[in-house]
Formats: C-alpha cells, sequence, structure tokens
DNA sequence: TATGAATGAGAATTCATTCAT
DNA sequence: GATGAATGAATTCTCATTCAT
C-alpha cells in the first residue's frame, strides 16, 4: 500500500527536479546552485536534503526523471506504429522527438548538458541512453524481419539515427522558426531510409 | 616579422593548451580548476595569467583551438577528396574525422563537453561549428552538382551527417575495441547515400 | 512594524562592522582582510557575504555608521548649546568631539584612514564631511545672528575649524597623556574667537 | 668627491620616485602597484630593485622626499619674512604652502594618502611632521619674542594652524575655481590673529 | 518536518619579489 | 647594470552542506 507519507514525498521530489529542470535549462548543469533550486522550487534549502542525499543527487535523477520521461513518450510512438512500414515508424518515432525538444527547451538543454563529461555520471546514465539506442535496434530488427531494410549492423544504425536527430534537435533550438517537427522527421526518415543518392537503375 | 617574443609566446600560449586539453578531458570542463591546469602545464598558477585573461579564457581558447585543428583535418580529408565520387569524398571526411578522435580521447571529451549548455560559450562557439557544417555542405552541394545526389536540403542533411557521425564517435570511444575508423566511415557513408531501405527496382 | 528578521540583521550588520573598525583601527584600511574581519567578529568568512556584498561594502560601511555616529554627537552637542553664547556652544562642540575620539582610538585612525586618496571612495564620504561642515557652518551662522562674531566667509571658517579640530585630535592620540578634552577645546574655542594676537586698545 | 655612478644613481632614484609620485596621485598608496610604477618610469620592474630594496621602501622615499621638499618651500617663505610682523609672515607662510598644493595636485593627494594609518608609517612619517610644526612653532615664538602675540602654547596653536591649512587645501583640491592662494592665506590668517569675534572695546 | 543562517573548504585572481639572460 | 618572465603566497569570493530552532 502507498502510504500518505510517501505519496507526499513523492510529490516534493517531483516538485523539486521540475524546479532543477528548469533552473538547469536556464543556466546550465554545473552553475545551477542548490539556492537557485530551492528558491525555484519555493522551498528552504534545508528540504532539499530532506529528500535528496546531495546536489548530485538531484542533477542526477532530475536529468533520469527527465530522460525516463522521453522514452517513454518515443516508445509509445513506436508501438503505435507497431505495424505499419518501417519508414512511416520511424517517421513517427522521430516527429514525437522534435515534438517533445520543441516543448521542452528547458529539458532541451539539460539533455545535451548531460552530455558533459564526468565518468561517474556518464556511467550511471549510459543506461538511459542504452534504452533509447535498443528502441530504435528494436524498430529496425522488425523492419528488417519484414524485408524491408537491407541487412546490416542495426546497432550502428541506431545510433547514427539517434545522432543525425539531435543535431537537427539543436539546429531547431536555434532557429527563431524552426520547420514543423513532421518536416525535419519526414526529411531524415527519407534520407536514412533511401540515401542521399540519385536513383540509378540497378542493372 | 615574427618576434622572438611573439614565438615564446605562441609557444607558452600551446603548452597552456594542451594542459588544459589534458585536464579538461580527464576532469570535466567545469571541474577542471587553475591549479590542475598548472599544475599540468608545469609552470605556476600565476603565469597563466601573464598569457589569458581569465580562466575562462583559457577554456574558451583551449576549445577553439583544437576545434580548429580538427576542422583543419577534416578540410584536408575533403580537399585531397575533391575529384573523386561524392561517396568515396565522404567516406574519406569521416575516416578522418573518426581517426582524429581516436587518437585524441581527451579532445573528444572536451569536444563533447562543450555542447554544455551556455548562451555566452555556445555563441562563441557556433562560427566553428558552422564551418564544420559548411564543409560538409560543399561536399553535398559539388556531389549534387555532378548529379551524383538527390535535390535536397544540403544544409539538413549535412547536419544529419554531423550527429550521425559524432554519435558513433562516441560509440567508439567507449569501446574496448572499437572496429578501425574506416569500418565505421564506411558504414555511415553507405547508409547515407544509399539509405537503409532493401532496394528495390523502381518502376 | 520592525521583523524580528530586520532585527537580527541590523544586530550581525552592527558587529560586523565594530568587528572592522577594530582590525581597521589595528591593521590600517587596506591590510584588513576579509579573514581578519571574520575572525575578529567571530563569524565565519561567508557569513559576511550575507550581509554584506563584498570586502569593499563592509569598509564602506563601517567608515560610514563612524561618521554618522561622530555627526550625531557633535550635534546634540550643538544642539544642546543652542542658545549661548558662540563661544561656549563652540567649546562645547570640540569637547565633544575630542572626547569621542579619546573613547574611540580605533575609530580615530579610521577616521584619518578614511582621507586615503581614492576618488570612489572620497566622493561617497564627502556627503558626511558636507555634514560635519554644515553644523559648523551653522553655528556659526547663527553666532553672526546675534552679532556676537564678524562678518566673515563662514563656510572657510567652518573648514578652518575642522582641520585644527582634526591635528589636535591626532596630537592627543600620540600623547601618552593628553591633557582633559575640555583644556584643548578651551584652547582651540579661545585662538579662534578672539586670535592669536596681543590685545590692542582699537584707537 | 661624487662619482659618476652616484650621480647616475641619484638620477634614476629620483626618476622612480618621481614616477612613484605620478601614480599614487593617480591611484592611491595602496592601489599603486610596483608594474603601475615601473611603467610610468619607463624601467623594467627588476630595475627598481636596484635602487629600492622593496615596494615599501619606494613608497617611504617617495613621500618623504616630497615632505621635504615641501618643507623647504616652506622654510624658505618663512625665513624670506624674518623680520616682518607676525600676521604678514604667517600669510606668506600659508600663500607657499596653497600654492605649492595648487601646482602640485598629485603631491597633494600622496600627502593626504599619507595620513593613512600604519603604525610604521606614521612612526617615520612624525619626524618630517614635527618639521613642519617646529617651522610654525619658531614663527610664533619670534612673534611671541616682539611682543606681537598673546603668551600661550606655541605648539598647540602651530597644530592647530598646520590643520585649518590642510583643510582649506582639501577644500580648494575640490573646486573647479578656487580662490587665489592669497586670498585663503589672508583669510586664515586674519581669523587665526585677530579671531572670529566681533571686537569689542576693552573695558 | 521545514527552515535558513552559518559554515569553511575550495576556487579564481593579484602582485611583490626573484633570477636567468 | 638592466630586463621582464616566472613565481606562489596571500586575498577575495562562492556555494554545498549542516544543524539549532
Amino acid at each position: 500500500m502507498t502510504t500518505k507519507k510517501q505519496v507526499v514525498e513523492e510529490f516534493r521530489c517531483r516538485a523539486i527536479r521540475d524546479a532543477a529542470l528548469r533552473v538547469v535549462g536556464r543556466k546550465g548543469l554545473e552553475k545551477a546552485t542548490v539556492d537557485d533550486i530551492a528558491r525555484e522550487a519555493g522551498v528552504a534549502k534545508g528540504t532539499l536534503y530532506l529528500y535528496f542525499r546531495s546536489r548530485d543527487e538531484i542533477i542526477e535523477k532530475t536529468i533520469g526523471a527527465a530522460v525516463d520521461d522521453l522514452l517513454a513518450r518515443l516508445q509509445r510512438a513506436a508501438d503505435g506504429a507497431g505495424e505499419g512500414p518501417f519508414d512511416e515508424a520511424l517517421e513517427r518515432v522521430l516527429t514525437a522527438e522534435f515534438a517533445y525538444f520543441d516543448e521542452n527547451r528547458d529539458f532541451f538543454r539539460l539533455y545535451f548538458a548531460s552530455g558533459e563529461y564526468s565518468e561517474d555520471r556518464r556511467l550511471r546514465q549510459s543506461r538511459r541512453y542504452r534504452l533509447h539506442i535498443d528502441q530504435l535496434v528494436g524498430l529496425i530488427e522488425s523492419g528488417r524481419r519484414r524485408g524491408e531494410l537491407k541487412s546490416l549492423d542495426s546497432e550502428r544504425a541506431a545510433i547514427a539515427i539517434a545522432g543525425a536527430a539531435r543535431d537537427l534537435i539543436l539546429r531547431r533550438i536555434h532557429e527563431k522558426e524552426p520547420p514543423p517537427p513532421e518536416s525535419d522527421a519526414r526529411f531524415l526518415s527519407e534520407v536514412l531510409c533511401s540515401g542521399l543518392a540519385a536513383r540509378r537503375v540497378e542493372g
């Protein structure tokens, strides 16, 4: 059973993480101070330490929860696309990803900031990146099983897709008026599926 | 004429930047202290301030010089590939990029770290990113002029290529025994040129 | 209403200023470090920064508060002397000034130290000096209105009085056994009122 | 005999002191760095240490030489006035003092800065202040011997005169268009000789 | 539980002094 | 003698963490 205590605890934790997300989005990962987060959350500094062991844990869990959230969305997009052809499924997943970043610039900044090197953090975060990659691998594998795709190293392909998407997101963020998410998603999906090369009739 | 003083100055600056590069690679962008850098460079803390105005300037210039170095290498790879077919030129550029990161794990870490969000820093660094993108745009445009490539938004394509390469580099770094640079380069070049989809005879 | 928080804040600020006063008295204006002041105040260094923005602000406010304190005392002395003859009023003001410095050697040192040249500091402090001068001008003007004094440039006179008093204070500080404040006050008051010249019957 | 070496040495020392005087006048006693002084003097930093043992010695000797210079001028003014009546002699000395400061704003700043508290410095400088006071004492005593002045504590009087003059100088410095030196000198001389009080026929 | 004042280790920066050239 | 690059101790300021209320 979930006690009232646990409910309150979870509520507070989320409020703090949300505040941290906003502050990190605004000031960057290392520049976000515990003071900033407490003020943004509307609680006293000491309170943070009732729910988290350290500043690092706040940052860690904030990034973790945000990435989990993104992955869940992408998963839903991929799942819903379960049976359709690969290129449409991919397009849908990418659209979900682009749209998510458009809605969450703060999150985006944090997401990229989280790439900042730190041996410890990277190791702890890499599990999430793996999940993201595994989603894409699953999508590719299922396309291959249906004969839609070439036989290829699906993990390498997944990584390439994730990276290409990431940089397109970066561009979207910097642009005053980014194209609709669907546009970038279709573009990338097409390049990836049919390539850049002009079609030649296969001998 | 280049005076002796200027030579010494440039030499010292480079030594300090090299030290900073190693320290940042080891400890991360924000964790690298002025003490660390001085110790690594084998000079006194005050000496750093003879050549740089502040810690921030050291970091800035270190990243800048390293990225310039990479871009110059990539440019050489692309230039040398001037006349060849697009897929080979792309492969050569990507090989150069992958090889560079293999040789410079420290730099790699710094390069990704430099993605850390900071409005100021990002803006100042973005010029270099643009140069990288422009290189790829040039490559694509020349492929298109020769009729090798479809008509497409070459900037979007360049960004996607850069991102895909970046994440493959990431994987290389994490792997104990990454495949040779040529392998990843050929893989990505092929995916990008001819797409993931199984070949179907058109119409 | 004055909240408890404000009371505590004011109390702490005063304690820090008092500590700063002692340290500056002991070590001089520029030699007084933040560490010194914190130690003297019996608080941690960081605490100072909860109440003051910078070392400079501590010094500034410390001098300012001390001078305000002196001016208030002198004003009380001058006010109390409101109706009496000029020479007695002046004597009372000077006695108050001398006595104040006797009680506050530290302050005295700081007061003179505050003369240290610094365009900014001087300008900010000059308001207080003006108040001091204005007090004396008021005293002189009221003496003139009562026909006790010659018609003269009362501001120049006030400045001369302030300066003369200052240097007598300096001497008091250096002497092992200075004469009672009343003695110097009477001396200066007499010189200023009736002059150094032997009396001649005016033809 | 004065060797060439000594001539060069004295020349260099003076050049450095002059530079120090200007820098201190511009930046204040504690803010004037060895770098500043060397740059102003047009020599290398190390050179300063060939002629002075430390920064402190430079400051010390600079102040000392400047004050000696002033005292010599005042002495000349007082000497020249040897036989005249006291009030005229005093007026001449004060005129010389005011004029000197008008010509040397940098010096003035330094002179006041030198009042900055520092037990050591004060003691070393006090000899010069004594000389200044002794000059005035001499002037007063000679006036008394001629029956021009009341019988009074001539040292106290000398100190009061010095202080009054100092603050009038301060005012001159701050004013855009100070009155001619003679004006302030006459004013102060008159106040001091015949007092502020309206003349009453002595019963 | 919640608070927020206090802490103090740690970071960046300055500058008097030295010393190899 | 003269130089000025190099030094590193000393200084100011920041901020994660604690703890008495």
